[in-house]
DNA sequence: CGCCTTTGACCAGCGC
DNA sequence: GCGCTGGTCAAAGGCG
């Protein structure tokens, strides 16, 4: 699969499994904006990406909700977790993260 | 064969 | 009321 050739899109493994349902050009915020769902049933948790269309760098990831399960993936870098407390260790934790430090302007109501 | 990905269209809410 | 945007769903195709 070579949809980042196709999407020039590199979502970093947050170790989850997404589902991509849909793909949009957000003009609020001139970039594009892709939207997946968690595989699993039971897990209501969303993740939104969204890329200049022109700068891929400016990657940017919102997860919002919670995962009601554990990660599929655990082993990511060595990260000895041992199973502690792994299903209410990731409850709200993913609510609003952002990936990325190069905001445009807006998108935070800098003003307000 | 099963799974995933991609695109289009539809719907709803808001602004004017 | 209309136009526009944002968000989600559905269907089809390709690959292993």
């Amino acid at each position: 699969m070579d949809r980042e050739a196709s999407s020039r899109l590199q979502l970093p493994q947050d170790g989850y499994e997404w589902k991509k349902y849909g793909q949009k050009f957000i003009r609020n915020i001139g970039k594009f904006r892709s939207y997946y769902k968690c595989q699993r049933a039971e897990c209501n948790a969303k993740k939104r990406a969204e890329w200049s269309e022109t700068e891929p760098g400016d990657l940017r990831v919102v997860y919002e909700g919670a995962h009601n399960h554990s990660s599929s993936l655990q082993d990511q870098s060595g990260s000895s977790q041992s199973g502690a407390s792994s299903t209410s260790a990731n409850q709200y934790n993913l609510l609003n993260q952002v990936f990325g430090d190069n905001p445009p302007s807006d998108y935070r109501r800098s003003g307000d």
